[in-house]
RNA sequence: GCCUCGUUCGUCUAGUGGCCAAGGACGCCGCCCUUUCAAGGCGGAGAUCACGGGUUCGACUCCCGUACGAGGUACCA
């Protein structure tokens, strides 16, 4: 049920985006606070270049610590010349959610994040859907249970769960019994007789100790005995990700392995499968996973955003970019500010920490403020003005305001904003009564601070007049005359600006008021002082 | 419960034995600028480096415990 919300949620988004957006180039080169001088490329071992892959599995829609995750391998890929490789991790069929691979791949467009070998392009070790690799991980099952290294077992469900409960009635750890790992050759050979489903289990050593080399956490050891006999073929023949994800990325040549450091408690069975087909191991990076606010694991439901609702809000994707990869790495004690030609150029994997990071909303919003900032002014009109023209329910200006929007205009109302914005969403909210023809305001806001109704209708009326018998319409030829007449009635600056910046605009916060009245023009700002005499009087 | 990982300002983090009575950034507060709101400039509060033991001439940095947090403990990934 939930799921099905979801989808229609972004469904709806998904329309919405490519309607908005036409992804473009932007590839400014502004924000240079990386010095060029500690660059050197990465010392690659002669002739292996790093290969690495993001393998998620289309059980939902990918928030943004997913992308953090897969943006890291990226990163490398790209700082080494390397290859990228997306694979879909789809083994689980009832939980696979359609569209979610679609959603991925607009999301990684969206953040401009391409990838070398995968869906849609293929590459030489394909497919890169795992569904379309059942008969390659069964056939690695069946030479596990060749090689001992793994066997059938023909316990039902409901034995499963039976012992389940009896060890935790026991205050047992949860665990198979390895009741099948000891059929004898006959029991075997009946349940083979009987037709009975079976899964495939990987049969762990019942001794010793697995130690995972990890490159960021170092060394870390298990006990064998700690580790059960998982299952890594179902019963309908589909692996599961412990025999899936090593099948693939051995044979698909992935020379890093970064993933979540949930992974981490299973590594050690990973490792078994590797050493149990006599495969070289991969390095392994178990990377920090990204925190909501409640320090727990980021997760749809709560607190995470995906990609879709960053971009609706109007955050940047160079910002989002930046952002999400200076969780869980750093640069150095001062560098935040990054192009993502320069994040590639100095992304290593050294420099990715251990400890799990929070995602801060408020941070990202600053920094998609700078980088809006940083932006030429026609970029932002360009990349506003979507924003802008979308429907009222959907952040847009109001209905009734005729699209597309008049660019020279929107371009000089949004000059004056430029500064202010922190999201490209925000823009129609905050610049809608340089747009609408009716203004929805309380008269009381008109008087300011130490004022009353009358003088401030006596402010209004003659600032009306001198802006009348004014030869310009132009910012620069208001003010000082404005100032004098303000200083003539014994007002403050603010007193008399503030009750003509709500009559233009009917709010207390707006741009600079000459300049904001140069932009809505002569007729507008005059009718509208008008007006508020009007409602005064 | 068991296994594993993690722990530096509220948050992201710098720091790999002396350069740290811990630096930067977001946020917060104040001042300046100022017609409002921003932006910008300046300044401030904010971390006994989770705690306790070691090792060492010297520990935020190494080791061991403890606490707390997180992850795993599925025919999920």
């Amino acid at each position: 049920m939930k799921s099905c919300a979801y989808y229609t949620y972004w469904m709806v988004m998904l329309q919405w985006v490519k309607f908005v957006c036409d992804e473009e180039e932007r590839d400014s080169a502004f924000m240079t606070q990386v010095e060029n001088q500690l660059e050197k490329m990465p010392t690659g071992e002669a002739g292996h270049k790093p290969r690495l892959r993001f393998a998620p599995s289309p059980t939902g829609l990918m928030h943004i610590g997913g992308f953090r995750t897969m943006l890291f391998s990226w990163l490398y890929a790209r700082h080494t010349g390397g290859t990228f490789i997306l694979r879909i991790e789809d083994t689980d069929v009832a939980r696979t959610v359609e569209g979610a691979v679609d959603f991925l791949l607009h999301g990684m467009r969206w953040m401009d994040l391409d990838y070398d070998e995968g869906p849609i392009v293929g590459g030489q070790y394909g497919p890169y859907y795992q569904t379309q690799r059942k008969a390659i991980y069964q056939q690695y099952a069946h030479q596990l249970i060749e090689s001992g290294h793994a066997y059938r077992c023909y316990c039902t469900a409901e034995r499963l769960e039976q012992l389940r409960k009896a060890q935790a009635a026991q205050k047992l750890p949860p665990r198979y019994d390895r009741n099948c790992r000891y059929l004898t050759e006959e029991q075997r050979a009946a349940n083979e007789a009987a037709g009975l489903k079976y899964v495939v289990r990987i049969a762990m050593p019942l001794e010793g100790e697995t130690v995972v080399h990890d490159e960021i956490h170092g060394d870390i050891t298990f006990k064998n005995s700690d580790i059960d006999d998982a299952v890594i073929l179902k019963s309908d023949g589909f692996a599961l990700y412990h025999l899936a994800s090593i099948v693939d990325d051995h044979l698909m040549g992935i020379t890093h392995v970064l993933r979540g450091d949930e992974w981490i408690s299973s590594a050690p069975r990973h490792i078994q499968i590797y050493k149990a087909l006599g495969w070289e191991l991969p390095l392994f990076y178990h990377v920090p996973t990204v925190l909501g606010k409640d320090k727990k694991k980021l997760s749809k439901r709560h607190n995470a955003p995906s990609w879709i609702e960053l971009k609706e809000k109007g955050f940047l994707p160079e910002a989002v970019f930046n952002f999400l990869a200076l969780i869980g790495w750093s640069y150095d004690d001062k560098t935040e500010l990054f192009t993502r030609e320069e994040l590639i150029r100095v992304f290593t994997l050294d420099r990715i920490g251990a400890a799990g990071g929070i995602y801060d909303p408020d941070k990202l919003l600053w920094m998609n403020g700078v980088y809006i900032r940083q932006m030429p002014l026609e970029e932002l009109i360009e990349r506003t003005l979507p924003y802008m023209e979308r429907p009222e329910i959907a952040g847009g200006l109001p209905d009734s305001v005729k699209r597309p929007l008049d660019k020279a205009y929107t371009s000089r109302v949004l000059h004056l904003e430029h500064e202010r914005l922190k999201t490209l969403g925000e823009a129609a909210e905050v610049v809608s009564f340089f747009f609408v023809d009716e203004l929805h305001y309380d008269t009381a806001m008109l008087v300011q601070k130490g004022m009353d109704i009358d003088r401030t209708l006596v402010g209004l009326m003659r600032a009306r007049d001198l802006l009348n018998s004014l030869e310009e319409w132009k910012h620069e030829v208001m003010e000082p005359p404005m100032r004098e007449l303000a200083a003539e009635l014994g007002m403050k600056p603010g007193q008399l600006f503030g009750a003509i910046r709500v009559a233009i605009s009917g709010r207390t916060a707006t741009p600079p008021l000459f300049e904001t009245m140069e932009a809505l023009g002569r007729e507008r700002s005059m009718a509208r002082i008008e007006k508020a005499i009007e409602r005064l009087a």
